[in-house]
DNA sequence: CGCTCATGATTAGAACTCTAACTGTTTGAC
DNA sequence: GTCAAACAGTTAGAGTTCTAATCATGAGCG
């Protein structure tokens, strides 16, 4: 019991800690929603990107043209994306997110600040600068999330 | 472009971004071995826990019986787990990790200390005791990850 | 005992995701 | 001009996960 609990006590440990509880809450955010994750990161990006090739979809979302195309599919069936052939290359196709779509994505980011803010409540303004700076610090050496 | 990086220069989105570099080596991890989180979370809490039941199970996994029940039969199907039922009560069943199930997830932990380790690399010892304790004070506020 | 209810687990069926193989289009080298 | 290679996307089929309905055993109570 008091064993498992160390598992945590290591600044990783923490880190993942806090990146659980923001996750579960994001993941019941979108589940509410009847999406899986990967259904709303395609959405939330379509709505950024309208027009976007599901080749470009697939590398943004670190899986296989396949993948992409079957997950479009769920999305289409629901209405909530649209796939259009342009002219010019009538190979790729154009997606867009329709207003039904981007409805249901759009309070993702406004949930996730709330979230944010009841996260830190325990830190005061300086000990969240200091927070900050050590993270930059980690950050700068880490690859970018590839999103 | 530039509107899309300062979505992460905040303390959260920079501690999203860390975890998700963990998360993401972690689940290349799982990947190789053929397995989803949700089979790899199991097969370690049973190496842990020899001879839980079911119900169980599906608590700490934070989902339902039924989903439980069609997890372990993938896992019984290719030799990593066994459901037997004990004297006493013949509807619970105990499951036990098979001596491969077990080897399968052996290097887990080994692995995300290394990784960690890794992450933590730009900061110093007194540099990284400061952030282990702003996290504490975040996470004494924080429900435990209940799992 | 006999009835009901609670409990542990399974099954059926739908949706999702993945790998591998495939269709059709464009490019470009000769 | 033609033919092979690269490219965008789909399809087939297997495995996973979910919800809802179902089965079977145990416990409580009149």
């Amino acid at each position: 019991m008091s064993e498992d609990e160390t598992r945590f006590d290591t600044p990783l440990g923490l880190l993942r800690w806090i990146s659980w509880a923001q996750m579960q809450a994001g993941e019941e955010w979108v589940r509410e929603r009847g999406l899986t994750r990967e259904q709303a990161f395609v959405l939330g990006y379509l709505v950024k990107n309208p027009g976007a090739i599901q080749r470009d979809i697939a590398q943004v979302s670190r899986t296989t043209p396949a993948s992409v195309s079957s997950l479009l599919q769920g999305l289409e069936r629901r209405g909530l994306v649209e796939r259009r052939t342009e002219p010019g290359d009538v190979r790729s196709k154009r997606v867009h997110a329709t207003p039904e779509g981007a409805a249901l994505v759009a309070g993702f980011e406004p949930a996730v600040a709330a979230i944010e803010e009841k996260i830190l409540a325990p830190l005061d303004a300086t000990e969240r600068a200091q927070l900050h700076e050590l993270l930059r610090r980690i950050t700068a050496a880490l690859p970018p999330p590839t999103r």
